[in-house]
DNA sequence: TTGTAAGCGTTATCAT
DNA sequence: ATGATAACGCTTACAA
């Protein structure tokens, strides 16, 4: 049996506007029938019915995640994964709910666009990083719907949250290069990704930074997989690099594999520094040595973001939050030490 | 703006029910008229409020997916990653929504069990590996909500996917056996979950049908973990058995690393064939043999069943849906080959 | 075939 | 401080 408003006040002697007033914890109700409602309510486990609110107050308390499915390694690759579970627990924590939406390329999207962002469903959504060709970002912009973008967006008053992969991949080149590496390639992500820019920008002022000049045979692009890691790592063996920075840990896996295809051992014959800090790079020989970036709680402030957007109900537009997070080198096996080349 | 059906109707020139039928494709509206009110809902971009019309039918064509979180490897593990998305593929692909549920221990189970189960959020849940000992599937019992659990539930009536745990593992042992060996040990999972047990027992039968005696001195539980798998292989060691069966990758890699510090060699001192083909066994060294189960379909398969009691309307009780998907050997290299041990 | 009107379970605006 | 009552936007008998 599920009840109903008018029931409890019924039972709690009360009109329907008294139970819901206590309900919402709004003043003006005196203690003793309070006291009378909340003992009808636990009486009969009363839970109030979600829809019939959100349509009288039109929030739903759910906000939506949304993944524009652009890359192929979003399930396997743990980056997803934990996003989801520091924004799963973060909604938990404010008592909304997370709706999670895959835009599948192959589906119409502007049905499900409209079927979720327009139906009334969501408060707002989370955006996790979507490509900058995509048209999911303007379209959201255009019906002013509330939502924060996990990846850095640069065009537009875009709300976001970012992993500092310019920072990152300066101390990851910064560390080679402190090891006496001055011959360090990069195999980069997609570079129509921010991150994979991004990644590879911090490559570029690391070099710069101590003079190394920045010699394109040594760029080399990837596209996050680890296939794409082993290809990439094959074409840059002629080049000869005494140091590489790979973008990514899968790709540092595929890396690994063509490296030892060659023969050539690392650390010793040439080094190795990635970025994400998967499981794989600590469970892989040798244990890589990577740049980690703090994804459960980048999930958990884009929900932080988004909420304070809807509950800033300020008919102003808000000012564009920008948020970009630490990261930090992880030193393990694959870059050698600097006692062990010198 | 956000029109509704009543504005729709107006510009169509018909009334609100009209329009209500057009949209749910009812029966016994003209042509002509049908063709008015898609032109009119076309032009004013309308769509539906998914909080209004679930107020009015009672359902949300929303469904839950409910972690218990007893698993602390959940996120890392691309299991629950893959099976995320093959629910939320099968349901994009059935316009339904799925909502993500995390019931962590910490937090007031009690009353987020409310909050999202017995709110109308949902109109039904599906209940990733609950444990036997967990008051959720109990419960749901109780409330009469329709659910699926993912993993075999053998109380009670519970609809439930699962992959063949049992001949999975028969095969990976039976593999061994067929490779000569004799001395076959096991590294379970927690015993008090289902897939533990019944990896376990798969070991057992495929020892028993060839009449090679269960020795209790070869099997060691561990807890699905890589410091478990590493701790249960020093276990092991000095039993010296000449194959493990590991119930899980991510503990073949634990006890990899175990082994490595022994010194023993994979596969030619000790044949290792784990389960689960997660991307980690085939990307370390050596490859690891290995149980593949179909988890993806499997979290499509919870859609499907679950959506089965949905459409169910006749107040019955269904039969309840047990269903037990297929595991395949996937061989590799940690087993070694009858060639290489002859 | 189409329209009218009564819900669905809340919140919110008024009176009182 | 409390109670009527009108929304909220839709579906669904029932009437026409």
């Amino acid at each position: 049996m599920t009840y109903t408003l008018e029931q409890v006040a019924k039972i709690a002697g009360v009109s329907r506007s008294t139970v819901s007033r206590v309900i919402n914890q709004q003043p003006h109700v005196r203690p003793q029938v309070q006291e009378r409602v909340w003992e009808a309510i636990r009486q009969v486990g009363y839970q109030p019915h979600a829809a019939a609110r959100s349509l009288a107050t039109s929030r739903t308390h759910v906000i939506g995640m949304i993944i524009p499915e652009a890359v192929p390694t979003l399930f396997t690759d743990p980056f997803f994964p934990l996003l989801l579970r520091g924004a799963t627990e973060a909604c938990n924590s404010h008592r909304y709910q997370l709706m999670l939406s895959l835009f599948i390329p192959g589906a119409d999207r502007q049905e499900i666009y409209r079927r979720i962002l327009r139906s009334g469903y969501l408060d707002g959504a989370i955006v996790a990083s979507a490509s900058l060709d995509d048209s999911l970002v303007p379209n959201l912009l255009r019906d002013r719907i509330p939502f924060v973008s996990v990846g850095r967006y640069p065009n537009g008053r875009v709300h976001y949250v970012d992993a500092d992969n310019i920072n990152g991949a300066r101390m990851a080149v910064e560390h080679l290069i402190r090891l006496g590496h001055r011959r360090i390639a990069t195999i980069t992500g997609p570079l129509d990704m921010i991150a994979g820019q991004d990644r590879l920008s911090g490559y570029r002022q690391a070099l710069e930074g101590r003079g190394i000049p920045v010699e394109e045979e040594l760029i080399v692009e990837g596209d996050f997989s680890e296939n794409g890691g082993m290809a990439a790592m094959q074409r840059l063996l002629p080049a000869s690099p005494s140091a590489v920075f790979v973008a990514s840990d899968t790709m540092a896996v595929g890396a690994l594999k063509a490296l030892r295809q060659a023969g050539w051992r690392v650390p010793q014959d040439i080094a190795l520094v990635s970025f994400d800090d998967i499981p794989i790079a600590s469970a892989i020989e040798p244990a890589l040595t990577t740049v980690r970036q703090p994804i459960e709680r980048m999930g958990a402030m884009a929900v932080a973001v988004l909420l304070s957007l809807l509950e800033d109900s300020s008919g102003e537009e808000s000012p564009v939050q920008r948020i970009v997070m630490p990261t930090e080198l992880v030193i393990r096996a694959s870059c050698g030490s600097a006692l062990s080349r010198s």
